[in-house]
DNA sequence: ATGCCTTTGAAGGTG
DNA sequence: CACCTTCAAAGGCAT
């Protein structure tokens, strides 16, 4: 079950994004320093560094490629295949990582919904009681206000960037919170005046963050100020009819006058793919909530199912059934925003390598930066929850193919390992966060 | 065409 | 309750 506080517990109950009260000493200051110092000395610079190094130690006797420039190593491009497989299969073996010590949460603090209670400190200058789902394009258009909201973290970028002259393209100047400066930046009450200047198509590769975050759809979806009734009718039968409550009737609806301004990241919004819905494509009925995919990734073809049997129309029906995918966490929001950063720093494009770098700089972020993160996330899980009610992240499984790794479970079991077989590992290596107690 | 890799966090299932 | 498993994003790469 989701696990939207249904008001249960000391904490006022319902949403109590930004509750100021909930702003909470950290027990663990010198723990803290240590992330810090942690983070100031061998921080993000180390992090590539170290991904860096792990190739370089592993491709060691191989020609210099080009990866990163000037970066030995890391060009995954520039070697025969084999010897990139090679590397690959080599490329960070899972005991490789050391992680730097986790961010522990105070003792005897509450925690919302599994947040670390340090992400539940009040967000700088945000209003609370938040709604969630009062968010805005207009903050496209607010940036410097935005800004305002969080002064101290303009700069962070630069801190944090890899800032190793290898890395350092400076792209990642124009905006690094962005995307949270935006999603935090409430709009008036009213809600009026929320018609930004539309904007050209933007393109992915080619938008980076100028202004424009990367957000989970989830809160692109709600950041138009034009409503509508209700959300895309994902699944009948299976998830019942979202909560329609004062606070989100407002927010569900995208109208083509507000497509403008959108960004590259709600691209799901003019999807043909994505206009699963009840309606006419291009309607702003027919606009499925972001989170909804059909399973096949491709556009229904209604008439093709009178061609099939039942059996095989029930089955493809259930196969083609619009996935309600799960929201995302706060690391992969982390992600999301800072991914195009770190590939444009670092002229990497495996994921799989910038995953780890954004692995290391989310453990090197402080806890406000992670807390902006988790206190988003949390958001997105409500909004989803209010969304669809019904939906377990468990109706999700087995969607995605099986990967091998069950296979490889098998043959290499002997000890406990999950399908990745990196549970012994991620379990030897300290929780980034104790969960909290509630008091 | 499809799955893997890689990361963290959330959530559900199991014992 | 602890542990395990799966999925969420992303894109190059391997099969």
């Amino acid at each position: 079950m989701p696990q939207l506080d249904s008001g249960g517990g000391g904490s006022g109950g319902g949403d109590d994004l930004g509750a100021p009260d909930e702003l909470l000493a950290f027990q663990d200051e010198g723990e803290e320093q240590d992330d810090k110092s942690r983070d100031s000395a061998a921080g993000p610079e180390r992090d590539l560094a170290e991904l860096k190094s792990s190739l370089v130690n592993e491709s060691e006797g191989a020609a210099g490629g080009a990866g990163i420039p000037g970066v030995p190593g890391t060009g995954a491009g520039t070697r025969g295949e084999a010897e990139v497989s090679a590397r690959r299969r080599q490329l960070l073996p899972r005991g490789h990582r050391a992680p730097p010590p986790p961010l522990r949460a105070a003792p005897g603090v509450s925690s919302v919904q599994g947040a670390p209670v340090w992400a539940l400190a009040p967000t700088p200058a945000v209003p609370a009681p938040l709604t969630p789902l009062r968010f805005s394009l207009q903050a496209l258009g607010r940036e410097h206000a935005a800004q305002r909201l969080f002064p101290d973290k303009l700069p962070e970028p630069l801190e944090d960037g890899l800032k190793a002259p290898e890395c350092a393209s400076g792209m990642y100047k124009e905006t690094v919170y962005s995307a949270f400066n935006l999603l935090m930046h409430y709009p008036p009450a009213s809600g009026a005046g929320q018609h930004p200047q539309p904007q050209p198509p933007l393109h992915k590769a080619s938008q980076p963050a100028h202004g424009v975050p990367q957000l989970s759809p989830l809160y692109e979806h709600f950041s138009s100020p034009h409503p509508t009734p209700a959300p895309v009718d994902i699944s009948q039968k299976q998830v019942p009819r979202p909560l329609q409550t004062p606070d989100l009737s407002g927010f569900y609806s995208l109208t083509s006058g507000s497509m403008g301004q959108l960004p590259h990241t709600v691209s799901w919004f003019t999807h043909p793919s994505l206009m699963l819905g009840s309606g006419v494509p291009g309607h702003p009925a027919a606009i499925p909530h972001p989170t909804i995919v059909p399973a096949s990734g491709k556009e229904l073809q209604p008439y093709d199912r009178n061609l099939k049997t039942q059996a095989e129309s029930k089955a493809e029906k259930e196969a083609k059934k619009p996935t309600i995918k799960k929201p995302l966490n706060a690391f992969m929001l982390y992600m999301k925003e800072m991914r195009a950063k770190v590939i444009a720093e670092c002229t990497l494009k495996e994921s799989a390598a910038i995953n780890q770098i954004l692995g290391r700089r989310w453990h090197a972020l402080s806890r406000e930066e992670q807390a902006k993160y988790y206190e988003l996330a949390r958001k997105e899980r409500q909004l989803h929850m209010q969304l669809y009610p019904g939906w377990s992240a468990r109706d999700n499984y087995g969607k995605k193919k099986r990967r091998s790794r069950e296979k490889h479970q098998e043959s290499t079991t002997g000890g406990k390992r999950n399908a990745f077989g990196t549970y012994p590992e991620k379990a030897a290596t300290p929780a980034p966060f104790l969960p909290m107690t509630v008091l």
